[in-house]
Order: C-alpha cells, then sequence, then structure tokens
DNA sequence: CACGGGGTTGGATCGACGCTCCATTCGTGC
DNA sequence: GCACGAATGGAGCGTCGATCCAACCCCGTG
C-alpha cells in the first residue's frame, strides 16, 4: 500500500483547548449574524475555529443539524426571558412580539423555520400560545385550530421579514430607504388595474413593521374571541 | 493559439425545434413536482431538454431566476381562475383557498415565495385581497394593515405545509401517517412541562389542514370586522 | 514507567453543484 | 450567396457539503 500522506508539508499544531459542540455553534451563530445565511460554510468554519472537517462532525451531524441548533439556541434565549403577565392579552402580545424581534435581529432564523417548523423551540412557542389561549377562555375544542393559526401567522411574518432583510443586505441599504423604493414600485403600478396597491403605496412606505404584526395580532386575537 | 476544441469527439446535432423560456419553465415545472426542489438541477435540465448551459442561460438570468419563474407560472394558472363572488366574505375564502390549494400542489411554490414574497404573481393576490375588504367594508386605513396580517397567515401556512411535504418526501409515507407519528410525538410530551401540547395530541393527529386553514381565515375575517 | 486503545483532530479528497466562456451553428436580411 | 447577430452545446472553473483516515492526545492498566 502507498502512504498516502507522505507529504513534505508538516502537520499543523494540534489545538490545546479542547472543541466542544456549544463553542462550535457559538461560533456559527456569529458568521450567521454577521454574513448572513450564505456566509456559513464548512470551509469558513474550520478557518474562524482554526480547525478541520472531521473535528466539526464529530460534534454535529451535518450542516442542516448545525443550523437547526443554532436556531434552537436563539430561540431558547428569547422563550426562557418570557414574562407571565396577568393580563393573557398583554402576555400573548408579548410572547408573538418577542418571537418577532428575535426573528428581526437574526433573520435566518426565520427562514430556518419556516424549513424546519417542529423544531423542540417552537414546542414551547406553541405551549406558551395554547396556555395563554386557555388563559383567555378560548373553548378547549377551538384551541387547537387558533394557535395553530397564531403559530402560523407569526412565522409568516418572519420569513417575510427575512426575505426582505435579505434583500436589504443584498443592496446595502437601511430599512428606510428600502421601504420607500418598494413603495415607489407600488405607487408606479397601473391604477385601473391595481387600485388597491397604487393606493396603500403611501402605507406601505411609510409603515412599520412592527407595529404592522402587532396590529395582526389584534385582528386574531379579536377574531379569536368570537369563537365558541 | 491553440484550438481548445479540436477532439475528437463530434459535436452533437443541434436542436431542430427552437428553445424557448416557456419550454425551459414547463420543464423545470414538471421536475419540480415529480422530485422536489433539490430535482431542479441545471445539469438534470439540460439533460431533460436534451440541451447546454448556453442555451438556458441565453433564456433565463440564473437557478433563481428560473424557480422563481416557474412559482410565477403556477400562481398566474390560479388567480386566472379566480371567481367574482357576489359575497366578498365567500370570495375571500375562496381566493385565499385557491392559494392554498395550489401550493399544497406544489410545495416548492411555498418555499420559494416565503423566501421572494414580492412577485408579480402575489402582487395579484395582494391587490384581490384588498379589493375584498374593500368590498368587506374595512375602512381603508385599516386596510392595509389587514391584507398584510391575512396574506402573511396564507404564506406561513403555506410554508408550514411545504416543509411538511419536504419532510414526508424524505421518508415516503402518506399524509395520515405522518400525521399520526406526529401526533404520537406530541403524546409522548411531558404532560406537566407541555400540558398544551400533550391535550392536543389527538385534535393534530385528526385534522385537516385545509379546514383548519379555513378556520384560521374566518378567525382573521371575524377580528378584521371588528376594525373601526 | 511503558503501552495501548479509544476519543478526538486536521486535511486530502470526492462527487455534485451553479455558472462562465467560447467555438460552433442556424436563420435571416441584404 | 454572403455576412452577421442570435442561439446552441459542452468543456472547464471555482466552491460547496461531506467522507475518510492517518495522526495525535489522554488516560487507565499492568
Amino acid at each position: 500500500m502507498v502512504n498516502r500522506t507522505a507529504k513534505g508539508s508538516a502537520r499543523s499544531p494540534r489545538r490545546t483547548d479542547s472543541l466542544s459542540r456549544e463553542l462550535i455553534i457559538q461560533a456559527a451563530i456569529e458568521m450567521l449574524d454577521s454574513g448572513g445565511e450564505k456566509a456559513l460554510t464548512l470551509r469558513a468554519l474550520t478557518v474562524r475555529l482554526s480547525t478541520g472537517y472531521g473535528a466539526i462532525y464529530h460534534h454535529v451531524k451535518d450542516k442542516g443539524d448545525l443550523l437547526a441548533r443554532a436556531a434552537d439556541e436563539v430561540i431558547a434565549g428569547v422563550m426562557s426571558g418570557a414574562v407571565a403577565d396577568t393580563d393573557p392579552r398583554t402576555a400573548l402580545r408579548a410572547l408573538t412580539l418577542g418571537l418577532f424581534d428575535a426573528i428581526d435581529a437574526h433573520p435566518w432564523v426565520g427562514a430556518e423555520f419556516s424549513r424546519q417548523p417542529w423544531r423542540p423551540a417552537l414546542l414551547d412557542f406553541y405551549e406558551g400560545v395554547g396556555r395563554l389561549l386557555d388563559a383567555l377562555g378560548v373553548p378547549e375544542k377551538a384551541r387547537f385550530d387558533a394557535a395553530g393559526a397564531l403559530v402560523n401567522y407569526v412565522l409568516g411574518v418572519a420569513a417575510q421579514n427575512a426575505s426582505n432583510a435579505r434583500l436589504r443586505a443584498g443592496s446595502d441599504m437601511d430599512r428606510k430607504t428600502f421601504l420607500e423604493n418598494a413603495a415607489t414600485r407600488w405607487a408606479q403600478a397601473d391604477p385601473d388595474r391595481y387600485p388597491f396597491v397604487h393606493a396603500a403605496a403611501t402605507q406601505l412606505g411609510e409603515h412599520d413593521d412592527r407595529e404592522q404584526f402587532l396590529v395582526g395580532v389584534d385582528i386574531f386575537l379579536a377574531g379569536i374571541s368570537t369563537l365558541g
């Protein structure tokens, strides 16, 4: 047999501090936050941690596993800080807004959860929503459908925001000018064919994502309260 | 200079019927429908159309462009068949259900729209929703927020369904057994830590995605009617 | 202290991907 | 019939995720 590693190149020294899964996930989160989803490549990760593929794959199943764990980590931080408000309505707004803000700060989390919506971190979110709906007096039969609808709404907005953030990152502009550009495009829509879109262009340029999200939650809560 | 193509291999004959963008998109849609998102590779596309990369890239900017156009094509088929119902409530349910069914039949479309929510096809959907909300008597100021919330809900459910379809495709099982498996997992959740999830496991196993989607729409409509 | 086996690490290597580039060929107006 | 732009096919490039294995370190046993 041939000695396949009989090259002159000396092997780089082995790391002194041992690698851990936590360390890898932390590094992945930082890379995702600073450079978006496409910035997380295993090659870049090996460079950042000054290690090789073997070390990483020893602690993590594959790239999907790494992404999922990173997303879980971010959400876990949010859900743990959930306040137990006395008013279920206020608590529900706070809970959903917490997830909104987290995904707004880490857009890649939104994309990841729209890909894998059954992660344990989302189970906690589901549970929180369900319990608060109970406290709100929603009958048990309707609770399941209501919780599903609300969670889907939150994830929908999250995916939307994540996508916008990606577009913004592509042509580095801030949120304000991005919205103004979109509004201009809407305003240019044919008023005969698109009366609503044309008319809504102004509001698109001025609206606040966060506030609009809360309006949506309120619409939901108002609708849910009519359920028998 | 060296003649770089002076190989012995004869060039394969040029196609007689000319390639068109429509043809390429149609082939892409069929590949996506039969094998999911990962089945659409440019290499496979060149084989299917018995052509080369150059021909494809002449008609299409890149793979993202191709995916987006394919998704637009599918949705355009749905939106064109929209019925003008007299009752705006019924029409709204029909419109949203149309999009739901389309994405249910072509899960990759859901994933694509959660990635690029500002495509012209969705502008039509937005317009339809906005106009029907107007007919429903929603005041102009609230219409923008309400339409945004509803569209986001629909896209959220769509992304969720697309993801479930992907999971099902991975371990080829039908919808029923897939739901039963998920329900079993929910039922195994700790009843003390996850009382709601544990209790909802039964409904998860028995529920119908389509009906639950419509319940969500109804919750929305009920909530919207409270807007002043 | 010797030693050896298992947990851990680094990196060469693989197959597949999107995409670029260019020689070639077709079609059409002159 | 000829010239020229549009259209085509495919070799090749750079990069990706993933695999695989020799090298390495730590620690328990004798």
